[in-house]
DNA sequence: TGGCTGTGTCAACGGTGGTGACATAGGCTC
DNA sequence: GAGCCTATGTCACCACCGTTGACACAGCCA
C-alpha cells in the first residue's frame, strides 16, 4: 500500500469528489478555519469538515495524518496572517510591540481556532519566520545571545498566553461571556469594606479595567523590563 | 423521576457500589485529580473515572450534572490548594512572586482541569481571597490605586495565561507533547545559517530554553517593570 | 415490618477519531 | 489514442467517548 498522505508537491491527480470539489491542503485549512469561525471550536470534527468540504470525511486523511496534523497547519496559518505585511523599522521596542500586538490581534480574529492552536509548536514556515524576526530584533538591539533567547521565550509565551486567554473569553457562549463580566459588578463591587478593604477601595477601577484586555499594558511592562537589561550603548 | 443530582447535604443513603465503595462528591473529585496526576491528562474520562472509583461510570452523573460540572469542582479545589498555607511576608515582590508561582504550580499539577478553568471568572470564595491578597499587596507596597489595579490585571492574566499555556502543553497526548518538543531539535536546530542566521546562532540556547516554562523569567520581568513604577519611598 | 425513594447498574444512543479494503479516474507511457 | 499504474475518494468498520432512561435493590423512616 502507498503512504496514505502524499506530500503536496507530488500531488498530481486532482480527482474531484462526488460533489465535484477538488481537494487540497490549502482548501481544507481554509474550510476548517471558516468552520471554526462560524460554528465554534467544537464544530471542528472530521465528519463535519468532510461535510463542509463536500467529501467523505476520511478523504481528509489523504492530506493530513491526523486531526492534530491539521491543527498544526491551522496554527501556522494564523501565525502567517499575523505577520502579513509587517516590516522591521530598526527600533527594537517599536518592532517587538508591533509583532506582539499583531499576534494578539490575529488570534483574536479567530478566537475558536486560537484556543486550539495557541499552545502548539509547529516548526513550520510561518512560525520559523516569526522566530527569526523576533530573535533577530533582540540581537540587533544588542542583547547577548542567552538574554535574547530568554526574552524571546518570555515575549512569545506571554503573547500566546494572553492571546489564548482573551480568545477563550471571546469564544465563550454569549451568555457565559456576559456572566463572567457581570461577576465584577455583581460580586466584587458588593463586597464589604471591612472584610475586603482592598477590593472595596478599588471596585470601580477593577470593574472598568477587567473589561479590557490586560495584554497591551503587560507587553509594555515586559518591554520596560527588557530595556533595563540591555547593556549600555557605547 | 427524581432529579438525577441530589445536593450533597441532602444525601443520606450511602449505598455502596458492587465493589464496596461508598461514593461522594469529595471522593470523586479526589479520584479524578489522582487519575490525572498518575495516568496523564487523557486518562480523565467518565469511563476510566468509574473504573478507578470501583463503580459504574454512570454513577458519576448522580453527583455531577456533566463532566463540565465536575471540572468546575476540580477548578475550585485547585484554587484552594494554590493558596493553602500561603502567608504574606510584607515584602511585596516576594509575596507576588510566591503567589504567581503557586498559582502556576497548582495548575501545572492538574493540567486537564487547568485548561478549562484558567479563563473563567468564578467570583467564588477562593478566587475572591486571591484578588484581595494581590491588590492588598500592591496597595501596601505604595502603588496608587489606578496603577495597583492595572498591575494586578497584568499580573493575574500573565499568571493564568502562562498557567493555561503550560498546562495545555502537559495536557497534550504524549505523542503530540514529545513531537512539539522535538521540533526544536529536528527543525530549528537544523536551519541554514545563511537563510536564518539568528536562529542558527542561538539554536542550542533555544533548544535548551524552550524545554522549560518561560513563566518564572516573565514573572521576574513583570516585577522589575512594576518596581520601576513604584513612587519613590520617602 | 413495609413502603418510599435514593442510588448503583445496565443497555443503548449518537457522536468521535481513525483505518483497511476497494473501486475508479487522472495522468503517464508507448 | 490505448492501456496501465496508482493516487485518491469512498465505504464499512473499529474502539471509545459522554450521556440518558429504565430498572432493581438497599437503606432509612414510619
Amino acid at each position: 500500500m502507498t503512504e496514505r498522505v502524499v506530500p503536496e508537491p507530488q500531488r498530481r491527480r486532482r480527482r474531484p469528489t462526488k460533489q465535484g470539489v477538488v481537494l487540497s491542503r490549502e482548501l481544507i485549512v481554509e474550510t476548517a478555519l471558516r468552520l471554526v469561525g462560524q460554528h465554534g471550536a467544537e464544530a471542528l470534527t472530521v465528519r463535519r469538515l468532510g461535510a463542509a468540504l463536500g467529501a467523505d470525511p476520511s478523504a481528509v486523511y489523504r492530506y493530513f495524518r491526523s486531526t492534530d496534523d491539521l491543527l498544526l497547519a491551522l496554527a501556522d496559518e494564523l501565525i502567517g496572517r499575523a505577520q502579513q505585511g509587517w516590516k522591521a523599522t530598526g527600533d527594537w521596542r517599536a518592532d517587538l510591540r508591533a509583532i506582539g500586538l499583531r499576534i494578539h490581534a490575529a488570534y483574536q480574529a479567530h478566537p475558536q481556532a486560537a484556543l486550539l492552536a495557541a499552545h502548539r509548536t509547529t516548526g513550520r514556515a510561518h512560525e520559523i519566520a516569526a522566530v527569526e524576526a523576533i530573535i533577530g530584533t533582540l540581537r540587533r538591539a544588542g542583547f547577548p545571545d542567552p538574554e535574547a533567547v530568554r526574552i524571546y521565550h518570555a515575549f512569545v509565551d506571554q503573547s500566546l498566553g494572553f492571546a489564548a486567554l482573551d480568545a477563550a473569553a471571546l469564544a465563550l457562549p454569549p451568555a457565559a461571556q456576559s456572566a463572567d463580566l457581570r461577576v465584577w459588578q455583581a460580586s466584587y463591587a458588593r463586597l464589604d469594606a471591612t472584610t475586603h478593604p482592598h477590593i472595596a477601595a478599588t471596585a470601580d477601577l477593577l470593574t472598568a479595567d477587567m473589561h479590557r484586555s490586560g495584554y497591551p499594558f503587560a507587553l509594555e511592562l515586559l518591554l520596560d523590563a527588557a530595556a533595563l537589561r540591555l547593556p549600555a550603548a557605547p
